[in-house]
DNA sequence: GCGACAG
DNA sequence: ATCTTGTCGC
């Protein structure tokens, strides 16, 4: 007989690929440029039942990187399981190079969780990026697990403003290619953009994402996640 | 050369 | 992303 739930203290996620990350800006973009012909652009999954929400933020104070990973049922949005990690700066921030510097503390953030997630949002773009691999795409393909990229301002990409009504969305498109869709997840609010990250369709991407965001533009998962690690850099001063 | 530029 | 004050829009 075996257990239907992962035992707490059991960490289950790890990388299935590994590449150095102390790396030149020339490296780092040949790097993406060798995975990025690895990404699905197509579902690949069965049941989702666990969505996980990644979020980093920078503390100034002690010049240090906050990931934060919230796990969340997938039905109910209830969270099942949240990881904190704190880790230095590796790599400076470059657009079009942002994974190289959020990755390392997710990744280790993810060593600790214990509920394997069937998806994984993330707050980055994914092949909405100049060579197709952003963040998004850079996790899925290292961890070989679907990921949807959510970026609450837009990298590249032209698109015509969507209809101001939750659900709405226009193509983002980059040299004649659709790379993304830029998603009205709240009516009146400003839209995000969201990205094929991996083996998920741009479609189901954008109907998970409104699913997670029933009452605020950005999709709980983000939002939890955020909200994880900004009350973890401003630390109980009262 | 100039502007744009996920977080 | 972080740091900040006033200001604009619904």
């Amino acid at each position: 007989m075996r257990k239907l739930m992962t035992e707490k203290g059991e960490p289950t996620m790890e990388p299935m690929l590994h590449h150095r990350w102390d790396l030149s800006e020339e490296e780092a973009m040949q790097t993406q440029q060798t995975l990025g012909k690895t990404v699905i652009k197509e579902d690949q999954f069965t049941t989702i039942r666990y969505i996980a929400g990644v979020d980093v933020a920078y503390a100034k104070e002690s010049d240090a990187l906050i990931a934060a990973i919230v796990i969340l049922d997938a039905h109910s949005l209830n969270v099942v399981e949240s990881v904190v990690v704190k880790d230095t700066v590796h790599f400076p921030y470059i657009p079009g190079l942002f994974s190289f510097r959020e990755l390392p503390p997710i990744i280790m953030a993810f060593k600790q969780v214990t509920t394997s997630p069937d998806l994984v949002v993330c707050d980055g773009q994914g092949i909405a990026h100049p060579r197709r691999f952003g963040l998004a795409s850079h996790l899925g393909v290292l961890f070989d697990i679907p990921t949807i990229g959510c970026g609450k301002t837009r990298l590249l990409g032209e698109y015509t403003e969507p209809d101001q009504i939750r659900g709405a969305v226009s193509p983002l498109i980059d040299q004649d290619e659709v790379v993304g869709g830029v998603l009205r997840t709240q009516a009146n609010t400003k839209p995000i953009y969201v990205s094929v990250g991996h083996r998920i369709s741009l479609q189901t991407a954008c109907d998970w994402i409104i699913k997670l965001s029933p009452n605020y533009r950005l999709p709980e998962t983000t939002r939890l996640a955020d909200q994880l690690v900004n009350q973890t850099i401003r630390q109980p001063s009262e």
